[in-house]
DNA sequence: TATGAATGAGTGTTCATTCAT
DNA sequence: CATGAATGAACACTCATTCAT
């Protein structure tokens, strides 16, 4: 990767990360990275691509590091915390933006690349808490119900803390799911 | 309030729920309303304080719809199951285009007034859901808490129906939300 | 018609005529229109729509002055003289453009409006020719083929003076013409 | 020659003979060439360049191709035939594409090296008629008339069958070349 | 109250060409 | 002889807003 593709993206990163997919221009991003625009479209066929190849590098590391904490020897619950507190700190120290991967899919027209590297990084969050869950629920249907509540109360937590620009949805939905974890035979 | 006024406050409803605020022009609003520009201009002095109005209106809506639930004498879970029931036939009947308070919100810069709509109405839903489950929970400190697990997972459940696309979150955040009705003592 | 829109067809047709279609930026035309980008916009849906107008109007002229020549009480063949005259002082005082109908419909990509226009406008000039050949011959089918040996003589003229950057070519064509205006019984 | 030019220069001869000089850029002639950029500004000093090339060697078969026929013992008027024939299929199979030369004559600004091969080329097939036109007509001044006839309605059949994307002119142009071959005594 | 005309600043994208290697 | 990276200038077009009437 060539050193000019190599700073758009790490502006990109940051502009669309801090304002949004729509809120941040070709000129702006060309100027912050240092670069003529045909450099840009050297380097990408359009202002989505970039997006697109932003966030898969994203969901790529952010799914290395949801792996690494499932792989640790942590207690289950554990776990759950950590990933809340990870999340946490995000929101702290990002002004609460919020999940860059909803807000850039929010103002997609129709189905695009970009949309369907949304789904799949979903989709990976969410077996990861039901992988979480597994470690909880001997029955795989209960596991999986568990871990959607785990993905759910993690979203909203993220969703609602960006609308308020506060923390407490990250600790609710933290105290909600550690509740569910202790009540393996209720239901 | 004049005619032209109510008609532009309709088809801004209608595009901006559809489309999004950012994909939606002056122009197609006001072709669309059927009034001359300068005529939107007269009656609302930018593109933001009309989303403003249209989504003051819309919250005022949803809460006088959700008290209207909340008044009801069902018992409490089947007003919750209610509640659930009646996003899923919003969002299938919508193309899953999900919050417009969240999504608005989203592309706004900075702390403006669309923002502070978002955060009163985001404010009252809570406020309906910690009511909500007042009837279920004696001790307020619990029933807040279950409040706010309900208020996150349909937040979570909204916001990730949007993304996949589909409709299964919002099954899964009712069945979570109904265990989560059924425990009283576990906490 | 606002000022500003009969100033930019009026520089548009300008700018055309003299280079052509693909020679001829947005920019450059509203700068010379002294009108800014957004008022042409308003004016006009696209670049091509201009140009579809802008040889509307010339096609529209143009008809006007042939039905005047094939009205007047001249004799035939001093007719087929002044078509051929009038487009010689056309040739010599724009430095041999050509043919604007012809010019443009080469540079436009499938079919579109322009092509529709030039090809309504071509219809008409091979009109008029017939026309003029009923006055030369009796037999209608004799006038039909000596009126399309003047059509093409005559934007074989045009074009080839346009390439030579020479007059000879008009001559050339109105010496034959003329040669085939009194030949009545030779076929 | 380099294999790498002859690449190019084939592509560009089939892109700009389909779609126009104007309408083909340097990045799709490369990339359907299979050679780098700066490859192609090693062979060419500019598109134009290019441009020209390609033209002299089109100008070339095609003054061949005339040659040959003008050299073949067939009666005169069955060359006159043959061309127009020619000129036919070729129209035919190219969706009347139209004269490369005069096409490509049109989009070029001022007096550049294209329009020279243009005119050179064009003079050549003037010449090839008045030779052809020596064969019909004793009287050389007859005869350069004649020819030019023939010159000018090949012409006009030529661009206005681009311009009706019909193939009549050609017909009727060819019916119009055999009626004045017949006819040495009438001028 | 209502309007049609006008605008400056911006959008994302493509152009033919050059340079360092 | 060949290349991938980089460029400045231009492209057609849209934005939300204002003004004179």
């Amino acid at each position: 990767m060539s050193e000019a593709k190599q700073r758009i993206l790490d502006t990109a990163g940051q502009l669309f990360a801090e304002r949004g997919y729509e809120l941040v221009g070709i000129n702006e991003l060309i100027e912050k990275s240092g670069v003529a625009k045909a450099t840009f479209y050297q380097h990408f066929r359009s202002k989505e691509k970039l997006c697109a190849e932003w966030l898969r590098h994203a969901a790529t590391e952010s799914e290395k590091s949801a792996r690494a904490l499932l792989d640790s020897d942590l207690p289950a619950t554990e776990k759950v915390v950590q990933k809340f507190n990870r999340v946490r700190d995000y929101l702290l120290s990002s002004e609460f933006r919020g999940c860059a991967f909803s807000n850039t899919a929010t103002v997609m027209t129709e189905d695009n690349e970009v949309r369907e590297v949304v789904r799949d990084y979903k989709a990976g969050v969410r077996l990861f808490w039901q992988a979480l869950a597994l470690e909880l629920r001997r029955d795989p249907s209960a596991a999986r119900a568990l871990g959607d509540a785990f993905f759910l109360l993690f979203s909203g937590a993220v969703t609602e803390a960006q609308n308020a620009k506060a923390i407490w949805p990250v600790e609710s939905a933290k105290a909600a799911a550690l509740a569910l974890c202790g009540e393996p035979s209720s239901s």
